[in-house]
DNA sequence: CTGTGTGCAAACATTTTGCAAGCAG
DNA sequence: CTGCTTGCAAAATGTTTGCACACAG
């Protein structure tokens, strides 16, 4: 899963991200930049539509398309700096992936997303999957529910 | 979650989608039954597609379209004797909802899926949900990894 | 007969690709 | 300068909808 990520100020995220583009001959952009500083700045989970939209708020000048951020989210995920999950009904999403493992509890009234993290479960995940001998890459949990306040709407 | 549909036979499965249908003032086709006895006979996970092939493949002259394949399969999942879940880049699958709960374990290299149940886990997501003010209406868990086989190839 | 169901084609929504021009290195 | 990157438009997917005919009840 993704490692190394937790806790990084933007600055390093930033030299992190533009090591990679090195590494692989890639060029560093304004709209690259762009997309990561806004998914960093709204530490949230974004379909590529809804970042798409921010962006072009955030940073009307540099005009980016959606083609753009659709290229950039596949390329942040293939290096493990943002993670995309499929939340049923509201799509694929992506979030930045500099912070611990986590799963979520999603709302199915208001589409709420509340990120946690349970020790105990990872544990018996990992003894499911030796039981039928898989390694294990990764995993994913949503637990869907209908949150507080909207139990009392 | 899915309940009383477990360990039906297809004539009680059948029964079950008859009365359904009559409820709600729908007709029993040929097509509904094909798709619902594709089910019924391959328990297994099908993109709409997938299945669409399998019924056109059993009952050519059924004809049937993808469309129905769609509307079935959706009417299925509404009335909770079929389930859908999004498998990442498989896409989204539908199985017949007639077993008790479980979750899935899937091979990355071969795609397999390997179906489980953790009574702890249950237990352990109705915690986590409580301590967030969340009604639990639904989870989905799925283990991610390289399967036995595919570890050895 | 009545009104639901069907297949087809068209519409849609989402994501990917081809291309010519732009710009980072 | 070179060739990666961009935005646009077009293409490719996956799913839904409109419609005229078919057929279950």
């Amino acid at each position: 899963m993704i490692k190394g990520l937790e806790h990084l100020s933007y600055e390093e995220l930033l030299e992190k991200f533009k090591a990679l583009l090195k590494t692989n001959g890639l060029k560093y952009t304004a709209q690259r930049e762009a997309i990561l500083r806004t998914l960093f700045d709204n530490q949230d989970h974004f379909t590529p539509e809804n970042l798409y939209l921010l962006v072009k708020k955030n940073y009307p000048d540099l005009n980016t398309g959606i083609t753009t951020v659709y290229r950039t989210l596949n390329l942040l995920e293939e290096n493990n700096i943002a993670t995309s999950i499929s939340f049923g009904s509201q799509g694929k999403k992506f979030e930045l992936g500099n912070k611990p493992h986590h799963d979520h509890l999603i709302c199915e009234k208001c589409g709420a997303i509340v990120e946690f993290e349970d020790e105990q479960i990872e544990k018996l995940q990992n003894k499911i999957a030796k039981m039928h001998d898989f390694k294990l890459t990764n995993h994913l949990m949503q637990l869907y529910g209908i949150c507080k306040q909207c139990q009392n709407s």
